[in-house]
DNA sequence: AAGGTTGGCAACCGCTGTAGG
DNA sequence: CCCTACAGCGGTTGCCAACCT
């Protein structure tokens, strides 16, 4: 039926697992462990594709597997991630423990994303409650910022020499000694110089645009156990009592896009520290939103 | 009751990145 | 530097049960 083989070799059996191909397979990995998937039909004695082994194993014999219906905790993570990552569902099942990446991605195409879709209906027949505007994931295939483009609600406190058409600035970020991304040369620009000026607060100003490049959103992500955070309330992701994670508090309540929401890197309390921190992920709540209140509604 | 339709999920395909020779 | 093998990933397909007419 239009699908060609996995393995063009003859005598493999395709489709639907039995019971009895489930246990070899379970008690091989058992003795051998995982890997070397190629040869493992030919020593499990399974007539199956190494291919066909490994996601057999992954997705559904794996004894660390969650069964059940993905919960409403994880309907929201799986919700902001998505929008943080886009369709990486590996990366996305990694936030998830239990869950595997078909698991998610189904989930999302036959849940989520149909939600969305008749969310996004709805709005252009009779729109209510805002919806981003720009409800794209901001690019994922990135490793290392390079830039960063900053909005600022006051353009005429930018100098023309360096915003000559629009508002936005666009400033160099490279990582210190201590592998903490830095945004750099802020200091040279007279409208954002806010050493003596302490009237401004966090919601003043954006992170707009981020120019990556491989691994920058991996290495970022690496350690935060979003599980955890999801058991801790959403909201309050990078605020839960920590002095240190107070920059993005009051950069979530206006009614701006997610990208010009994003995380507020001139903070006046926090101008002489200009580190993204590896533990420091308060700018999470400011990126993902906190606009899936119509989701769940 | 029978046939058609839909939704959910497991499995497959093809592409890509990486390591090793 | 090139080639090959392998593992992993995301998109797509097919099966089947549930639902509808």
């Amino acid at each position: 039926m239009g699908r060609s083989p996995c393995c063009a070799k003859e005598g493999l059996n395709r489709g639907a697992w039995t019971a009895t191909e489930d246990k070899i397979l379970t008690d091989y990995i058992k003795i051998n462990g995982e890997g070397k998937w190629r040869n493992l039909p030919k020593r499990a004695g399974l007539k199956r594709c190494g291919k066909s082994c490994r996601l057999r194993w992954l997705n559904y014999l794996r004894p660390d597997i969650k069964r059940g219906n993905i919960s409403h905790d994880e309907e929201e993570l799986i919700i902001r991630l998505h929008k943080l990552l886009g369709n990486r569902w590996s990366l996305i099942a990694g936030r998830l423990p239990g869950r595997t990446d078909n698991e998610i991605k189904n989930y999302w195409n036959t849940n989520i994303g149909k939600k969305l879709q008749d969310h996004h209906q709805q709005q252009i027949s009779s729109p209510k409650k805002p919806m981003p505007t720009d409800f794209q994931p901001i690019r994922t295939k990135a490793s290392k910022c390079t830039k960063a483009i900053i909005t600022t609600p006051e353009p005429q406190r930018c100098s023309q020499q360096y915003c000559p058409d629009t508002e936005q600035v666009t400033v160099a970020v490279e990582p210190d000694h201590d592998h903490h991304y830095v945004i750099k040369g802020l200091d040279s620009f007279p409208g954002f110089n806010l050493g003596d000026d302490h009237n401004h607060n966090s919601s003043d100003y954006f992170l707009k645009d981020f120019e990556m490049d491989e691994n920058f959103l991996s290495e970022f992500l690496y350690g935060v156990d979003f599980s955890e955070l999801a058991a801790n309330n959403f909201d309050t992701i990078g605020n839960r009592g920590d002095n240190n994670s107070t920059r993005s508090s009051s950069t979530t309540t206006n009614n701006t896009s997610c990208c010009e929401r994003g995380y507020s890197y001139l903070d006046s309390d926090h101008h002489q520290d200009d580190k993204l921190q590896d533990s420091d992920f308060s700018f999470m709540d400011s990126i993902m939103g906190s606009e899936f209140g119509w989701f769940c509604d």
